[in-house]
RNA sequence: GGGCGCGUAGCUCAAUGGCAGAGCAGUAGCCUUUUAAGCUAUUGGUUGAGAGUUCGAUCCUCUCCGCGCUCACCA
């Protein structure tokens, strides 16, 4: 590695260490117990009527975030996951030495055992006065950030890190320095922990279905391809959870989800990683209303349980999940907002003429299903501010969707928007596997041959469906965007801990 | 992939077609209740990489790399 003059610097100070026995990054710790408890600890002596003489001790443990030294004085403050705690080291308690050690050997980030008592400090702050202190694991590279203060309770960050790459690049040091960072991976796995207390709540089990897949399929994307080498296989990772779920419905499991990741070889973005996170659940016995029902009740019960309210702020605007949502019909939607009946144009020529003469711009050669997509994604989203469902779907880009009763063109799907982003999409599933072969077959239709969101003839599937699947509503969930939502990010590299970056040119 | 913007010390940021600066961090001191501790002194730069214009480029031009925003594709 090539050390930088800071870093050389620490790096003196382990050889100097070592050339007096002192273990720079010794095996075990002694550590009795966390920050918070510690200070819990204290808090309740102090609150004893009658206050015995001896205060708590504590051997706490954690990584140096400020240093103050003064003479025959020094004060720092250390963090671990659980708070930080001033510590104030004197030459009474430790000596000269033990001071002077402290001054020249520690350094802001490395990690440090210190065992004493806890006391006020003259300002009122809690604080261990340390007896005796050690080493635990030195920091050569110095933490990016370059102090913290701490007003009215709350940690203000002076000149820390901030340029966005690095953040990214170097997750360890963005969550080392910057609490904010770490405050939305607690609130990540929170949501995942709400949604799964809530699924198993329902009786839905949690089930693990094949990442590495013969025949990718379950939504309209493109997959990452790879290859078995013993088996001379080529295998794709999965673009959804979708047909192997359903599977479980055919083998008798009537409620069952999976919360995983998905792999699309799509465009990166700050809306769009590679591999991203789906929660997707499947109900026997239930149709795309009673999905939406559950929906509401889901996403309302996990703003209860992470953000303790139903409201958050998501890009200036507050946002309120009580239930119900706003419920509009695809196809009145598009008409209020572009005077265009969608029901009126049964194909895609006739729609392309439509949407020019109402001065849309579409797009030449797309198919019927991606105009009406795109007429979703310009004149709907945005304005799906405040949580709303769009339902009722054309049949063209629902190919695992049921019909509408009476109705061939329509299918009964629902997409649930908030913030403006299409948060999740629904569907009563097709389980009728002759119905179900006729859709592939269409799919294969209208995309060209060569295009890789095809959706490939599942025969398996097929099969599967041909023992008999229940009727049943299921539910697909991007995890990331509704992390985005409840912590207020715009951008997705903010809720996924290594985004996936471009590799940097090595400069050999 | 297209368009626009950005890249300067470990971090956050200045600056100028003419010797590249500050705060914090670091180093050497003083300092027994500090908390952005304070005071004194001080180290630190291939200005993202490469080429060009120029007497002279960190600045102007071009190419490349990366990031951000945006459009396209998608979730």
């Amino acid at each position: 590695m090539d050390w930088n003059e800071l870093e050389k610097i620490r790096l003196a100070k382990v050889e100097a260490m070592r050339s007096e026995d002192i273990e720079p990054y010794p095996t075990r710790s002694e550590v009795d117990q966390t920050i918070k408890t510690a200070i819990i600890a204290f808090e309740d002596f102090e609150k004893q009527s009658e206050p015995s003489i001896n205060a708590p001790q504590a051997i706490l443990a954690g990584r140096i975030r400020s240093k103050r030294v003064m003479g025959k004085l020094a004060f720092c403050h250390i963090e671990d996951s659980s708070g930080r705690l001033q510590l104030m080291l004197r030459v009474n308690e430790i000596g000269q030495g033990g001071l002077k050690e402290f001054d020249e050997r520690f350094d802001l980030g490395d990690f440090i055992q210190a065992g004493g008592s806890l006391m006020r400090s003259r300002t009122g702050e809690i604080t261990l006065l340390v007896s005796e202190y050690k080493m635990l694991a030195k920091a050569i590279t110095p933490l990016p950030a370059a102090k913290d203060e701490i007003v009215d309770g709350k940690v203000v960050h002076h000149a820390t890190l901030s340029d966005p790459e690095t953040r990214y690049r170097q997750r360890y040091a963005d969550l080392a320095v910057n609490d904010e960072a770490r405050n939305i991976f607690r609130t990540r796995t929170a949501i995942i922990r709400a949604l799964q207390r809530f699924l198993d709540k329902h009786d839905f089990i949690e089930v693990e279905t094949p990442i590495l897949q013969p025949i990718y399929g379950g939504a309209a994307a493109r997959p990452f391809s790879t290859f078995h080498n013993q088996l001379h296989q080529e295998l794709f990772l999965r673009i959804s959870f979708e047909l192997y779920l359903k599977r479980l419905l055919v083998g008798g499991f009537d409620r069952v989800y999976e919360i995983g990741r998905d792999f699309r070889n799509e465009g990166v973005s700050f809306k769009h990683n590679p591999e991203f996170t789906q929660l997707e659940f499947y109900m026997a016995y239930a149709d795309y209303e009673k999905i939406m029902g559950l929906t509401e009740q889901m996403l309302a019960t996990v703003c209860d349980e992470v953000l303790g309210k139903r409201t958050f702020i998501f890009d200036g605007q507050e946002i309120n999940m009580d239930i119900p949502w706003r419920r509009v019909e695809l196809r009145q939607g598009i008409l209020e907002a572009t005077g265009v009946d969608i029901y009126a144009y049964p194909d895609a020529e006739a729609l392309y003429q439509a949407m020019q003469k109402a001065g849309l711009n579409p797009k030449e050669g797309q198919p019927r299903g991606k105009l009406i997509d795109s007429l979703i994604g310009d004149f709907l989203e945005p304005n799906c501010i405040q949580p709303t469902f769009l339902y009722d779907y054309p049949r063209d880009i629902s190919p695992l969707a049921k019909n509408k009763p009476g109705n061939p063109q329509i299918v009964e799907r629902f997409e649930g928007f908030v913030g403006g982003m299409e948060l999740c999409n629904a569907f009563t599933e097709l389980n009728d596997p002759l119905e179900q072969e006729k859709r592939f077959a269409e799919m294969g239709r209208t995309y060209d041959a060569d295009d890789e969101e095809n959706h490939p003839m599942d025969e398996d599937y097929l099969q599967a469906m041909s023992f008999g699947m229940p009727p049943s509503g299921g539910f697909g969930m991007g995890i990331d965007r509704l992390t985005m939502l409840l912590t207020g990010n715009r951008s997705i590299r903010e809720v996924i801990l290594f985004p996936y970056l471009r590799d940097i040119e090595s400069e050999e």
